[in-house]
DNA sequence: AATGAATGAGAGTTCATTCAT
DNA sequence: TATGAATGAACTCTCATTCAT
């Protein structure tokens, strides 16, 4: 019996949070407060922002944000929302290329652990992880269960290439799953909880993805051939 | 060039924080605090924990708290030191046994892979994470650096593992970096925003432990046979 | 070389505390916060009295007082700016009328000397005292330095009269302190120190003022004649 | 009608605080709490001194001091009372010399002066003045009514030379206190506001006492010489 | 619809005082 | 008797939220 990460989620966990408010419909001025509560929140982390410093950097005032959001924690998995895609859906087109596996994985993975140590996406993944108490949900909506999570991505094409015969694997999510954690080898880790204070030079990251190709293939390549 | 991440670790990251007061030195009520205040801490986080919540969890009256803690900071650094120990050290007696690399890895990643996902790991480090901007040195103290580094310890065996000819790597650090995450897969991502509200179950630790060590030898095994 | 305690005031003495707030600008709220920040300071003292009672004595919110003021401190140092004028402006007329040297100095003298010894003034002496260490430059800015100075009112009609040849003074400043004292002969001490637990009656200060009168004209009278 | 402020002080003003402790005989330690009281009292004033720093500076324990008084204020008051011996006492010898009126008025009044001005004797007035309205009869007695009392010192000398026809004097009380106030001029207030903060030089005395004798023989030489 | 002044509960921290040892 | 750890009320100040305009 295995878990499949990529759909565990309980609850109403990826549905949007309910009570649309019936003002507040002008989308500009709504993306105007996401904006600058983006700018505050990245800046200061969830509970040293104030409401305050949002109306300033929103440009707008106080009652009109409540009028487009329900509170503080509304406001921030809205914007964790919005956030969302532009933090998973990256590494879509990487696979798309037609060139040999061992070139689609260097540039997904590149792009992948790239992404993933990125001063924003560990700013918000911080963030995220830091209200996890308060905001369950909104955690667990923002990690999984796109269409374009990376784990999904490269899973079909994993699949893809099982059907070819370029590669040889039993079970392709466990497979995607390995390349994405040898393609990053706890960059991740490091980067939360702030070992590295900046993301890895480009070098590294293409040694560690190599690395990790290497590794990779020589479980599944279909050639028989050692990486 | 490449970055040793069990080392990095920048300024006074890894001394303990000076300026022990000379009252409070009772060390069973202080024990008596903390374990209130772990108790909070885990339970609300951070920013959410109340001094007053802690001081009723604990027993104690609020001036008693401050007399062995400078402030809810110093409290909290104090309780992460405490419990970095439990958390890192448990691995380290995995590899000691005269088994085989095969058993030795698996018995290794079970233990370091239920240790990660483990709800208490998980907690203090979602509460590790999320002072991060606030108090940087904890996490990074936490995280890394001590002897029973996980990745220390595994570089170590490969390391004689290599000396003895049973395994080939040109580079034991990545290569114990990259068993430790296919031994987790993503689990910690899961378990940390989550996604998975529960550690996984034996058999699943078990199934990715055994795809892990299957990858990992086929890359480093070094008499030649596919795992 | 003579020290002229008119003009010693060090650094920005006489400057208004800078930084005033862009919200909190309604004058009515702010008088309104000043009356019972006033009432609740002049009943307890700088020390005693809390933002709560305050709070209570204005009756307006504790957060709408900290929109007006800074702290604490401010909201005292603005206080004690706004009543600084009533304190030392009101005998500023008394010499400008045409009448005789000895007339026109007995009633400034007991202008002044009512003055000092209102419960109003002493009980705001007190106070600016009593913060003198934690804010050195209110007490400064309170008591000099103003154009309506006594001592300074006083030296320049005392030099009008030695320029008319009706008082013949070496050191008209010396003399303004001089007279200053002899008009209140340690009444201003006694009730700083609650030895008089009320101002002087009328006829006492009478009584003080006349005998400073005798003494000063004595040495300072131009006619030659014993006053 | 006059008021004699040499004497009016209501209620027990001059009696001693009752309530003496039983326990607490120890005059050795006793004192040993004033010295250290007062180091940290004249430091920090009254509000801001701590029980805690008075413990350390006495170098006894916290229960020892309130075995010794009964409470912060308390200890206070009881500091004071001793003290006020010292600040008052100083200038009761400078006129028993045999020497001319104006040479015994001239080193009383600079004894006076210095004395009233120094850095001690202004810390210690600025510290009963703050807690007057705590305790108003500390004050009330620090300042007045004990038998070195300069005014009345110098009334009783004041009234000898009446008798030897060396002055002329019809108020003595009040020509008392005009020479005391002749003699400091304003230096008090200044200094109590610390428009001064530093006690005046010792030239600026003699400037300011020996102009002080000028107009007070002006007023009561029983020569007819003028001074 | 939009504003932002006002609210007041609640935060972290201090410290005079007590009392078991 | 002397100690100093423990107490907890009270402090200043913040800030998410409301609502009269």
């Amino acid at each position: 019996m295995e878990t499949d990460v990529t759909k565990v989620c309980h609850e109403d966990c990826a549905t949007p949070p309910a009570g649309r408010r019936v003002a507040g419909e002008d989308p500009v001025k709504r993306e105007q407060i996401l904006d600058g509560a983006k700018r505050v929140f990245m800046e200061q982390g969830f509970d040293a922002a104030s409401m305050n410093d949002i109306t300033r950097a929103a440009g707008v005032s106080k009652g009109t944000i409540y009028v487009y959001f329900e509170n503080k924690e509304d406001l921030f998995a809205e914007l964790i929302q919005r956030e969302r895609y532009r933090i998973t859906e990256s590494a879509r087109h990487a696979l798309d290329a037609d060139v040999s596996v061992r070139e689609a994985l260097r540039s997904f993975g590149i792009l992948f652990a790239t992404h993933l140590t990125s001063e924003y996406t560990i700013k918000a993944m911080r963030m995220v992880i830091s209200v996890n108490q308060r905001m369950p949900n909104l955690a667990c909506t923002f990690l999984s269960a796109t269409p374009m999570n990376p784990v999904s991505v490269l899973k079909g094409y994993l699949e893809r290439q099982v059907a070819k015969g370029t590669l040889v694997i039993d079970d392709p999510e466990l497979a995607a799953r390995q390349f994405l954690e040898l393609a990053t080898v706890g960059f991740f880790k490091y980067r939360l909880f702030g070992t590295m204070d900046a993301p890895p030079p480009q070098s590294e990251i293409e040694r560690v993805v190599d690395g990790g190709i290497r590794v990779f293939l020589a479980a599944y390549d279909g050639h028989g051939a050692r990486a």
